[in-house]
DNA sequence: AATGAATGAGTCTTCATTCAT
DNA sequence: CATGAATGAAGACTCATTCAT
């Protein structure tokens, strides 16, 4: 009854939605951004219920009409845009043509990710990585099950260079971790060193990883 | 007088410490361990000081008598900790030897001290890379710093190894950023799936790194 | 305009109340019936007015056009109820006979309402006796001028039964007092225990008041 | 750890309290003093914890180190009273003398009871009677078995005032729960109408109550 | 010095009530 | 007119911190 997720908000994707329904998805839409600015900026438990609320400029009753709690606000913020990310993610995965590009595309579709999502990202690599702030909430599974599959879907691309013969024959799904672990290190330390790093250093990463899996 | 710093505490690391000071320095310890075990059991935010008093069987107040409040608490726990770990890997980096051994050395090391402090790395993990919980506490700073020192001093040793012609000639910064990534994808890896990778499987991370940067 | 009474609802009783007029006085009712049910289960307090509006079927501005607010809501649901029970009882003492058959009718009537309106019984009391959850609603003086005159008009039947010489000469309004409290007694003990009262078991309140206060 | 009964504090009530047990029954009987004075004016629901804490000259903190939750308060508050009422009410009526006697001096007893705890009875009663503000806590099962126990250990008596052949062979729980409810029905109208009834007029309900059960 | 009893600011959450549509 | 979306005041409860002993 509350705490619609998006989906049933947006009863059927094809169908139009009436003024009722566009209007709520924009409510929903807005309290997240509010929401988004001040956790990035201040963490789940430094920010309180009535500051998201007077941020989205709505009153503290309908936040709970579109989240139930506290947690689930969270939730939802980190889920639904770990979501978006996935899926275009995987639309580049999914593209035939040579593993290296795409590879490549991946890669650039990574960088404009980070860079674009800077403030979410962070709290999205301390749930991932750190100790879970919502495990009530199942924070944790949803946004792991995610990250897997990324991974997964990665290896499926090496498969495929090692079966073309791109790549040496190595574990795929390692090789995924590992590409991974390289783009994640590299867009952190661009956060801290702006200088040192323009986002095109990013290229080095590729080329190193690239010159130890490919075949000759 | 209150709030001392372990440097504080021992004034002068070359003087013997009296009575009084040994105590303080043991007592302090001893909640430093309580709160290790309950912090990264929990995280920070659902733990309370009464808990931490319990543990370290000491009174509320002894606990503000070495730290001024919970943060700073919190922060002492993982900068200790973290400049405990920075020190003995910057001991391996320091030796002499063929690069590629220091780098295996630094590995191995880097895996033993992961799993030797599971929890209290998934803190450390956070605060790191996620939204810190304590930016009042400068506990951001303060780790960023070591995490800046322990890469340039790896990025000396990729220096080196690129001057004796092992390592091609990149730069050894990059390269000391893209080991870094690799080798914790790999071990926060390890603790997902346990099934597929065995500690070992880190050797895979060295050996795709190492062909990547290896002259020839 | 709002929170009008069942009386300016129906302007004149002697008038024939126009459509409109009729439509409402039947919204009303059907408020009042959701209300009982959920109030008698549950208590005022875990209810909300959501829960009334929706069991009513109906909107919550509708529940506030015939209620200024909850306790009014409340309010005329115990006293229209209460005005229902007493006008009953009243028609029962106001009938001629024997005074013996008059207290016999009177309990019997006590009894049957007891049992049809128990959940709401147990709210009137509450009200009656404990400290009322209204006092600003004034419910508690509206609901004690009626059980004053339920005391008072089976005082005069005392009295009568007094002159006719059926009864000793006692107070009459105290042997309305006693009458009163023995039958609530019975009634509600045979709530708690069932098994030990069936309802026929209130006959030996009323053997053992008379025996009190027959002459000879 | 929280919450503690008052057995509980005073561990046994043979030993000498030391200073801290004796403080801490002290401060919880202010705060129950407190609440008892708000609860009974205004309801369970129209006191607040605050309101409570500083009627009490206590933080709020304090209250929950000995009550774990507000329901738990106003339980305590009702219990222990009925407890200690309880305790005085069965002495009177285990002690030896002509079961008339022993019927008077009870009934001396519940009228003193009455007007020394006016405020408190009124909760009292609308638990009992009424629908119980605190399921939760069980508040109604605790008052349910005194009462029980009182009527019990009541009908005992008239049990033995049949047996010495005091008194008529009817059922003595059946006379325990209609002197009960006469006792009631005269003390409450005597709050209603301070004027018409002195404190003295309870005799009456003895007399009317004896008079029907008395053997001649 | 060491303690832990006492505090009360701050938080999440509910729900009676309003008012634009 | 009837609705129910939106509001925000109010309240229970937690816990970091203080300070008298």
């Amino acid at each position: 009854m509350t705490s619609q997720t998006v989906a049933e908000l947006a009863t059927s994707s094809q169908t139009k939605l009436n003024r009722r329904e566009r209007e709520n998805l924009r409510q929903r839409k807005e309290i997240l951004e509010a929401a988004l600015q001040l956790f990035s900026n201040k963490g789940f438990h430094k920010v309180s219920m009535h500051e998201i609320a007077k941020q989205a400029e709505f009153g503290i009753g309908t936040l709970y009409k579109f989240f139930i709690n506290k947690e689930f606000l969270y939730k939802a913020l980190l889920v639904e845009k770990a979501e978006s990310w996935h899926q275009r993610l995987m639309e580049i995965l999914d593209q035939d043509g040579y593993p290296i590009d795409v590879i490549e595309n991946y890669l650039n579709l990574r960088q404009k990710l980070f860079f674009d999502n800077l403030p979410l990202m962070r709290l999205y690599f301390a749930e991932t990585r750190g100790a879970s702030l919502n495990i009530r909430a199942g924070l944790d599974d949803e946004l792991s099950r995610l990250y897997d599959e990324g991974l997964q879907k990665l290896a499926t691309v090496f498969s495929k260079g090692i079966h073309g013969n791109y790549f040496r024959e190595l574990d795929p799904y390692c090789m995924a971790v590992a590409l991974d672990g390289v783009i994640n290190a590299f867009l952190f330390r661009s956060i801290k060193d702006q200088d040192r790093f323009d986002q095109n250093q990013l290229d080095f990463a590729l080329e190193v990883f690239l010159t130890g899996i490919l075949n000759k």
